[in-house]
DNA sequence: ATATTATGTTTAAAAAATAAACTCGTGAAA
DNA sequence: TTTCACGAGTTTATTTTTTAAACATAATAT
């Protein structure tokens, strides 16, 4: 797949307002609205892009760290990716080559939390077959905040988290030092 | 700031569908349209949530890399942040805390070009400064192949690169081993 | 008590998106 | 060469959406 110029004066277009009319995004590109329509659409179908809400971090308060993990083979691995397939908490889960095998981003509402999914038996540090994993808190996200935040999985109807760690048994979120998980119905954070 | 349980709605459809019509949002959330227009105004004016393009890696065979460095001090850091600022090869640059300072994660349309960032003048590995960098390149973004690649950064319209370092002399762009960078005239990529 | 502000609704007008039919150039097969 | 199918844009008429403005109403501040 290769985007040709009228293309990516579209998707540069769609970056900055995603909502961008067919209207304005023909002006840029010297079509009309219908030509430009087909152009989008196309995109869309393809799954060459989406269009997406991000989520502001500064705004939110949110925190970010980076979690680096080497596993003992393929099967911790997969285990890992089945297991926070649905977590709100994480961003990104990149499966990599060299000292490190995985390379997580997640998100927390506030430093206590993060500090769970930090040590806490929800962390992805957590499973079984990690032999080697290290934890950076990110102090800024550098020139844009915004982040695509799995709002979706934010539901709040569960009564056992995607990771299937029940949160009531934990000290800290008995302790009120950890909001617990966002897809269940006893979390108690803002996200 | 805060989002209710009908912002929540409204974000996480627009999430999936950014450019989801007025009305559609307003039967999600059991407003009339233009009750959930004035939250999604507030939301997009207040910079809570950008709607944005993403791009498909697996369409367009990007391959990213995560790039994890640690400096001699802070104005190493500033000096990295600035240069990067505008380079269309960037899609983040976390600073962090602990044994490294700086993670970032960039993209490169091919093995070879993705080299080039990892070794070449033009990488963030290449500044003065820097007491030790991993370099990480990723096999699998996992769940969504969804990325946020700053395309209008590559407006191939400079005769300089954002990052200063001139691709002509280098070896690997001659040798046809590197498509040289996005934001200038003589690239030869399809990013 | 009395503004004021934040939130939502209604209505009518303007703008945008859509479906369908049409045009035109290109490239493959007869 | 001719013909036909196809991809990519345009035009037009219609339907949907968006928008602005005026109006409610409840909560908050003075």
């Amino acid at each position: 797949m290769k985007l040709d110029e009228v293309d990516r004066k579209i998707v540069s277009q769609l970056q900055i307002d995603g909502r961008t009319t067919l209207e304005t995004l023909g002006k840029i590109t010297g079509y009309t609205n219908m030509g430009v329509r087909k152009r989008v659409n196309n995109l869309l179908e393809s799954e060459s892009i989406r269009i997406s809400a991000l989520m502001n971090l500064k705004r939110f308060n949110f925190f970010l760290a980076v979690v680096l993990i080497e596993t003992d083979g393929p099967e911790t691995l997969q285990r890992l990716l089945k297991r926070f397939e649905n977590c709100p908490r994480v961003v990104y889960i990149f499966t990599t080559i060299g000292g490190f095998n995985m390379i997580a981003l997640v998100v927390a509402e506030d430093k206590e939390t993060l500090e769970s999914i930090s040590m806490e038996k929800c962390s992805l540090r957590s499973e079984k077959g990690i032999r080697r994993s290290e934890f950076y808190p990110v102090m800024d996200v550098n020139y844009s905040p915004f982040m695509p935040i799995r709002r979706y999985l934010a539901h709040k109807d569960l009564s056992v988290p995607p990771c299937r760690v029940n949160c009531k048994p934990c000290a800290r979120y008995k302790f009120e030092r950890c909001v617990g998980c966002p897809a269940t119905k006893y979390y108690k954070g803002h996200l």
